[in-house]
RNA sequence: GGCCCCGUCGUCUAGAGGCCUAGGACACAGCCCUUUCACGGCUGCGACACGGGUUCGAAUCCCGUCGGGGUCACCA
């Protein structure tokens, strides 16, 4: 049986480098028929783990992973919180001390960084002397007499090579003379990430380790605490780094202001602004941006977009298939498709996906989607009028594939909506405040007073005729109409425009910006 | 700096010695369509990092150089 583990940290975000990592986890687990893992990484110990984890299980939710066994629904290798596990890790060190790979060590953080400084300064390798090394009780008693206390080393071997078999890699050697001798356990008696990760893995009994390249040169240390517990190796299969936008450096949220200087990104990210203002989001840049996954449910993506855009950036399966199903991308999924070059987030391309999937969703589905974000902005009562749910089925209609994101319907809805229209003041002074345009809108208003019925073709034609008759383009007039009743210098189609707000609100809100010319 | 990984269009990639005067997608530019926006159609721009080998033949194999990245914690 596959077992797969995803290990976030609670950051209090989920990153989109980290949901790429996990998915691919998932779908390896998903595609053997094996089970997928969530354990969490907080061995820090950090005070509001809960908090700062729930964003992480909703932004995994929302995008369709899930989880056999994890911190919410447990399982039968639970707990799996690592800060509720440490009596494993402790009885681990314990072992290893008493095996021989790991060894009480009394040298100060000062000491080792002396001695790190030095060898730096002689241009050669660092490796740590061992000269608090307390390999008797009479040297702990010394050692401790002189008021030191003691963390537990890994007693590293000073020869030979470690051959590891990457699934992506392929064969990867390391030198057992340069791994240093980490800590595992500090004074205090806690246990650090690597023993508390292997043992873990070995607890839960994790087949394949799929993680981020950075874990690569962490595998030595990792394999020696394994081999010295005598557990299994498992297989490992260290993924490309997910870059940044225009670059090959790790995606990461510190460097948020770099981004933003990116063309595509900060477009992508405007666009997300707007619609988190329209809503009345309060939002930091911080979480609420394109790297962070919960930008992209607020503006309202399609999980299925970004899981399709997410498993393309390091893994392919031929030179034409594009686009995915879920049930295709488990079924086609293979860690030997997967490149071993980084591969940079482009988020243009997430867009592009977005506007495939969206321009694919049923009408229903679109309106069951968009309609919150009318009712958050106060536009749409809660519950839904009928004749609101109707009109707002027209709008998304009429919109066609102007909507990418279920947030777009605010900018391209709240004029029907809204009580009182409001003007594009830029568009207002162009088009209505254009020398004729006056009287051109007062005559037009006129014909369509005089309209028997009242759709569509009517208006079009109406519209067509009046033009003939007044001798003009109908590029003459057609902005004017559309700031005078939708107050803005885009939209839906005109006459769709006309027809859905119906008769008698065209002809009253033509009739107020007339008066407000 | 040591160690490790990586290196095909701006980006994601196809390519496992001849199918490659290197294919697709996104982006970009231009044109067409068009009432705005968006869509759509057409066209264009655009890459095998470099240098040596091996071979009849190399993007594909080998070596070197250069470049990029990661990692070197009593963080995860």
């Amino acid at each position: 049986m596959v077992r797969t583990r995803f290990a976030p940290s609670p950051t209090g975000y989920l990153h989109i480098g980290g949901v790429r990592t996990a998915l691919f986890c998932w779908l390896f687990a998903r595609g053997q028929g094996g089970e997928f893992i969530l354990r969490i990484d907080d061995t820090d110990q950090q005070r509001n783990v809960e908090s700062a984890l729930a964003p992480i299980l909703h932004g995994l939710k929302w995008l369709g992973i899930d989880w056999d066994e994890g911190p919410d629904i447990g399982g039968p290798y639970g707990p799996y919180y690592q800060s509720q596990r440490q009596d494993n890790y402790r009885a681990a060190a314990a072992r290893l001390l008493a095996s021989g790979h790991a060894y009480l060590d009394y040298a100060t953080p000062e000491e080792i960084a002396a001695e790190r400084e030095a060898a730096q300064k002689e241009k050669r390798p660092f490796l740590y002397s061992r000269k608090y090394m307390a390999a008797t009780p009479e040297q702990q008693a010394e050692f401790a007499g002189q008021g030191r206390s003691a963390v537990v080393r890994l007693k590293m071997p000073r020869e030979g090579k470690l051959v590891l078999d990457d699934l992506i890699r392929g064969r990867v050697e390391f030198d057992w003379a340069l791994e240093q001798d980490h800590v595992i356990q500090r004074a205090d008696g806690s246990c650090l990430y690597h023993l508390a990760s292997v043992v873990d893995d070995n607890d839960f009994e994790i087949t394949h380790v799929i993680r981020a390249e950075e874990h690569l040169s962490n595998t030595p240390r990792q394999i020696f605490i394994l081999q010295a517990l005598g557990y299994p190796l498992p297989v490992y299969a260290h993924l490309p780094f997910v870059a940044e936008p225009g670059s090959k450096n790790k995606l990461s949220k510190r460097k948020l202001d770099t981004y933003l200087k990116n063309r595509d990104f900060a477009q992508v990210n405007e666009h997300g602004q707007a619609i988190a203002q329209a809503l009345g989001l309060e939002v930091a840049k911080e979480t609420f941006n394109p790297v962070v996954v919960d930008f992209y449910e607020q503006v309202g993506y399609l999980p299925d977009a970004i899981i399709n855009y997410l498993a393309l950036l390091g893994w392919s399966l031929d030179d034409q298939r594009e686009f995915f199903t879920r049930d295709e991308l488990i079924q086609s999924f293979s860690l030997d498709r997967v490149g071993k070059a980084g591969a940079s987030f482009d988020p243009k391309k997430l867009w592009s996906f977005e506007d495939h999937y969206m321009r694919e969703l049923e009408p229903t589905k679109k309106l069951e989607l968009m309609l919150p974000y009318l009712q958050r902005a106060g536009l749409i009562a809660d519950p839904a009028p009928a004749a609101d749910l109707d009109k707002l089925a027209q709008i998304i209609a009429a919109s066609g594939d102007r909507l990418k994101v279920a947030g777009d319907i605010l900018a391209y809805a709240d004029f029907f909506f809204a009580p009182e229209l409001t003007y594009d003041q830029d568009a207002f002074e162009k088009r209505l405040r254009k020398p004729g345009a006056a009287d051109l809108l007062a005559r037009y208003r006129e014909t369509l007073a005089a309209l028997a019925t009242w759709d569509v073709a009517t208006l079009e034609q109406a519209t067509h005729e009046f033009l003939n008759a007044a001798g003009i383009k109908i590029g003459d007039i057609i902005h004017a109409i559309r700031v005078a009743t939708t107050g803005k210098a885009v939209g839906p189609g005109l006459y769709d425009c006309l027809a859905i707000l119906g008769r008698e609100e065209t002809l009253r809100r033509i009739d107020q910006s007339l008066a407000a010319i």
